[in-house]
DNA sequence: TAAAAAAGAATGAACGTTCATTCATAAATT
DNA sequence: AATTTATGAATGAACGTTCATTCTTTTTTA
């Protein structure tokens, strides 16, 4: 067995065991039992428990970012790239549920007791949509007195409270595609330059 | 010194504690020393720590409901209804840091050691939103094709979002006010009846 | 090629610390 | 004096981490 795939393994069974019971409330011996190798070989991978938690944000995000931006570097139009951000972010959720969660959980709590972390990855990520909105504003397509700075953390945290809520109740009146078509839409009426 | 003393400036303290250390973090004697009680005392007004973060959404939600309540209420346009919530709930934020960090970082993670806690305080509070948009509705102010669930989480969540990394850093490019002026524009803008 | 030796990986019981909670005692109030 | 309120040291369970030991794989030797 490569080395990798017990790193891999410890990392697959942290995402879901903090989604389900939260950073502090998982115990490692949790961890290591559904990745189904002793407590102790956790300590040949990681750290400590706190380091198996940035592990997940910079490899995981890492993942996330490269896919999303291949999309999105696909298209011209910003107002279509807005679209597709929205789109895979919701789809993302949708699909990788557990690790969603724990992103999201941890990204709010973490200014706690990860104070000394930057969480760079995670900064790119939100940044994207910041460069969206710039370029839609050479373009004269989006207004200019909206500021990317805030449109980027609006539009972030719109999708993103949105879909926690879907996942705390994923049988609503609207799937979460729906949800991201009509954030999206908003968005785009909110910031359009009007001719 | 009458009992509700003793029980607020516990409660007072256990924000601010909560707000630096996150809920887990925080120790019981911590708010002890910054209440200036021993620790027991603590135990004869409340049943433990969880119940003191329970009673501090119950009692500080409270209070804050019924402030942007009467606001809104003054009202009747509902366009200005959004941008006085808006613009609340940002001070709200800026005034009452402490009290704010702590709503924010735990109601991420309540969905985890909070499962059957449901923080209807909190659902009141969101749902403030999808009743005016409900009623610019009917009044032909806004799109009948947005749904008032998705607008109420995602205004919210837009607002939440940049209020917390305003927090982080408040010496920004923007004052809360500006970020809360600039959200409800493009909300407004976003669903607007076009005529 | 087989046996022996070394290196590397994995184990899980034990340790030691950390804290929420308790409770015997003290102080304050009535 | 009796009752209520407050104290803070003591308790003990919980849990992250360690490390002596075992198991597995690779390398060396004959």
């Amino acid at each position: 067995m490569r080395i990798s795939d017990k790193h891999n393994k410890i990392i697959q069974a942290a995402i879901k065991v903090f989604a389900q019971k939260g950073f502090f409330s998982a115990r490692i011996s949790d961890i290591a039992k559904k990745a189904k190798v002793a407590d102790g070989t956790i300590y040949l991978y990681f750290n400590n428990k706190y380091d198996i938690l940035i592990s997940i944000f910079e490899e995981e995000i890492g993942k996330i970012i490269v896919e999303v931006k291949r999309l999105i570097d696909q298209e011209e139009d910003p107002r279509k790239m807005l679209e597709i951000f929205a789109m895979e972010h919701m789809r993302m959720i949708r699909d990788r549920r557990n690790l969603a969660e724990v992103l999201q959980m941890e990204l709010r709590q973490s200014n706690k007791f990860m104070r000394e972390y930057r969480n760079t990855k995670f900064i790119e990520y939100v940044d994207i949509v910041s460069k969206i909105i710039h370029k839609g504003q050479e373009m004269n397509i989006f207004r200019k007195d909206v500021m990317p700075g805030v449109v980027k953390r609006a539009m972030f945290g719109a999708l993103d409270e949105t879909a926690r809520l879907w996942i705390l109740s994923p049988d609503n009146q609207y799937t979460i595609e729906e949800a991201a078509q009509q954030i999206s839409t908003i968005f785009l009426c909110g910031i359009e330059q009007k001719s």
